[in-house]
DNA sequence: TCATGGGGTTACAACGTTGCTAGTCTGACC
DNA sequence: GGTCAGACTAGCAACGTTGTAACCCCATGA
């Protein structure tokens, strides 16, 4: 039924060893050694069975992704960068999605799914920089996101602080004096929200405006679904702003739908930018401007990380790596004229 | 290091292979056998070793899900869906990114990919009907997607027939008359875009009116860009519409873009409908009605055929399934007054 | 009393691979 | 000519699990 090494061996007439050396590019195989096996494997279209692999090596050519959830799409994409990159280094990617439930976290963590990966690839959402030991681990380990910073792991990141400067200043640039921000965490001082907004407030301040807290809107969930409610409570404030920072891109067309609907002009009126670049941006009425966070060279940098932790070459302490940003613009930020 | 049967045996001071019966559920063990073992697997946090589960009986406790990639937000919704259903039946699933490239999508069918599973749900693009015959494959597959009506595989698919002629009907209910088409397949006939043409067809036909082949506009892969290209070739030929059938909602999206970009007003000029319910059609301006194709029933009913096929519990011929679909009436398609 | 049966448990042999060790052979060197 | 290094190949023993078949023992019925 299944070809093994032995039938190989057999059509070769070598022992199975030397199949095995074969395919595992031992040095000292004789050139003629090789054309034969070779050609048997070919002939007989022998794979190497993976499980058996994996039992006798321990490795498994697998790494486990944790994220939210993919019904987002910055995760969505996120996932698509990372399988993509994965794939050139075949590797396989199983994902687990957590919700952003701590408990459902601490399960990818420790789950009977580890067994199947060789590391995995983290963004955890409910935990938080207080939960940092749950971190120490005796897999290779890559830390994505902003919700931990203390851990005694690998961890790949983006810019926010230094990002959400730059699209404040953008906003800046453009005129605007009055900028709201959507999608706070009260009290968050890491975490996506925390560092995004003390961007924003480092980049208003350098512009002599004094923080007002009637322009910034706590938001849970960054779905579209919170940043349209957001907007509504922002609104029914009665507080005047000619600007908004939504602290991603959901967030943004949540709120950009809500000013339209109530025939604020964009970016007249009111301009907006967003946060994460994902695809959509360029499609909606106005275009969103937003900020490029460096999806796929997170993806890269994550993952090549992580195979050199499992391939144990890689003996450095754990690294802090960023990611390179870039302003997007587009119509939600057209300068006042 | 590893906790192995052998750790368990020695603390509960049974054979290895009474532990594995526990663990497996065998009939035959005593009461107090099975307490003493639970209490020591407890105690040593033993976990059994998949690889070697594996290699022993040839199950790998994964599925493979094969999509065009990620990035489409309705690919994204099903996965998510199918990786929560797979969750509930202890089942982890391997997504494989196809790009709707055939050769890619072929290598998906027979790649070393596959050995890492049990079975395959397989969502192709790039291949058609005419490739059938690579279906028939010795592992459990189950089809998912209109692009494959005749294979001799399990088919889990939805009403786009009947789904498009509803979508038509609901526009005609409106009062709208002329009824453009956006990402049609020229001379396709099954595949998605082939069977939602021929619902609008029936649909118009039935209400008197005759089929305009200037009314139908050909996309290329249905992402915003291609609604949105699309949208601008239809313009660009002067014809006169009321009101646009977008093929699924990413086309209509770019699409609605278009139309508002060139100072339409929607729904009052031109209504549109897209297909597909993607959770960013609540939040575009105006909201899109769309169809509800039932992505979860289809994630639930494929999963558990699936599960079942590998099982070898499920004997019958091939099964053709059909989910439910439903009309979801939101703004983008408000009658007229 | 002895065969019978079945509950409960166990020994043994795989599953297909790789790490380690040991071997054989050739050619070069003193 | 003998020794030795190095190139090349092979044998054995795991890795941790499950299927098969066998075992023991006690209760039952003849």
């Amino acid at each position: 039924m299944t070809v093994t090494l032995r039938d190989v061996a057999d059509l070769a007439g070598v022992s199975f060893k030397t199949v095995s050396n074969v395919i595992n590019n031992h040095p000292h195989v004789a050139a003629d050694t090789r054309a034969k096996v070779e050609s048997a494997i070919e002939r007989l279209g022998y794979r190497p069975n993976r499980s058996a692999r994996s039992l006798r090596s321990g490795r498994t050519g697998a790494i486990g992704l944790a994220v939210p959830e993919l019904s987002l799409a910055y995760f969505a994409e996120l996932a698509d960068a990372v399988i993509t990159v994965a794939e050139e280094r075949e590797t396989v990617v199983l994902i687990e999605q957590t919700g952003g439930d701590p408990r459902r976290e601490l399960e990818a963590l420790h789950g009977a799914r580890r067994q199947m990966t060789d590391g995995l690839l983290f963004s955890p959402l409910g935990l938080g920089n207080e939960d940092a030991g749950v971190l120490a681990v005796d897999f290779p380990l890559v830390l994505l996101g902003e919700r931990i910073f203390d851990g005694p792991v690998d961890h790949v990141t983006m810019e926010n602080v230094d990002a959400a400067r730059a699209a404040t200043e953008h906003l800046l640039a453009g005129g605007r004096r009055r900028i709201a921000v959507i999608g706070a965490h009260e009290g968050e001082v890491i975490g996506s929200a925390g560092l995004r907004l003390s961007g924003y407030r480092s980049a208003i301040e350098a512009a002599g405006i004094p923080y007002d807290d009637a322009l910034v809107v706590d938001a849970g969930p960054w779905h579209r679904r919170n940043g349209a409610e957001a907007m509504r409570r922002l609104l029914d404030r009665g507080v005047s702003f000619d600007a908004v920072f939504a602290l991603n891109d959901e967030l943004a067309l949540g709120a950009l739908r809500v000013l339209r609907e109530r025939e604020f002009r964009v970016p007249e009126q009111v301009a907006i930018i967003g946060f994460d670049d994902v695809d959509e941006a360029q499609y909606s009425l106005p275009s969103l401007t937003t900020v490029d966070p460096g999806r796929r060279e997170i993806a890269r940098l994550a993952v090549d990380l992580l195979l050199e932790r499992i391939q144990g070459a890689d003996t450095r302490p754990p690294q802090q790596i960023r990611s390179h940003f870039g302003i997007v613009a587009r119509e939600s930020t057209d300068p006042l004229a």
